[in-house]
DNA sequence: CAGAAATGTAAAGTACCCTTTACTTAATCC
DNA sequence: GGATTAAGTAAAGGGTACTTTACATTTCTG
């Protein structure tokens, strides 16, 4: 599944380590998930949309 | 993470068997999900988003 | 250039998603 | 009532999501 999170991450200017934080996962986690190396667990889809205001949708593209 | 899966396959008339197929997992799966024993993988969600002509926001409340 | 900050890689461990198999308990229908 | 279909429960196993720790590399900044 692809992801636009390092480009919505880098709009933001937050570094992973931030955006770890604010989604209260591990920055490996958010290294993991912009690399595409695993998806996010549903519950984090969520809380991604949610801090950047997008919908899942948006985000993920399966 | 809440969801209302049961009510939109009966809406839709369908048996746990006949949705699993759609999705291509198991029984079980479609069973565990309905009853919140966990919630399903991004991509499984996608695709029961799909099957259902909605979106994940829809489905799915955190 | 030197130091700091950001990014990346790796590995081991835990918990969860999903599978298969098997059995039990409704619900439906001659 | 007996048979069939649907729904539910349980348990073991494999793969994935996420963690922590540690170290290497790149990029920014003074």
């Amino acid at each position: 599944m692809n992801n636009h999170l390092k480009d919505l991450r880098a709009a933001k200017g937050w570094s992973q380590a931030i955006l770890a934080e604010k989604l209260d996962v591990s920055r490996q986690t958010v290294i993991a998930i912009e690399k595409g190396k695993y998806d996010p667990s549903l519950p984090l889809a969520f809380k991604i949309a949610g801090t950047f205001g997008l919908r899942i949708e948006d985000i993920f593209e399966p």
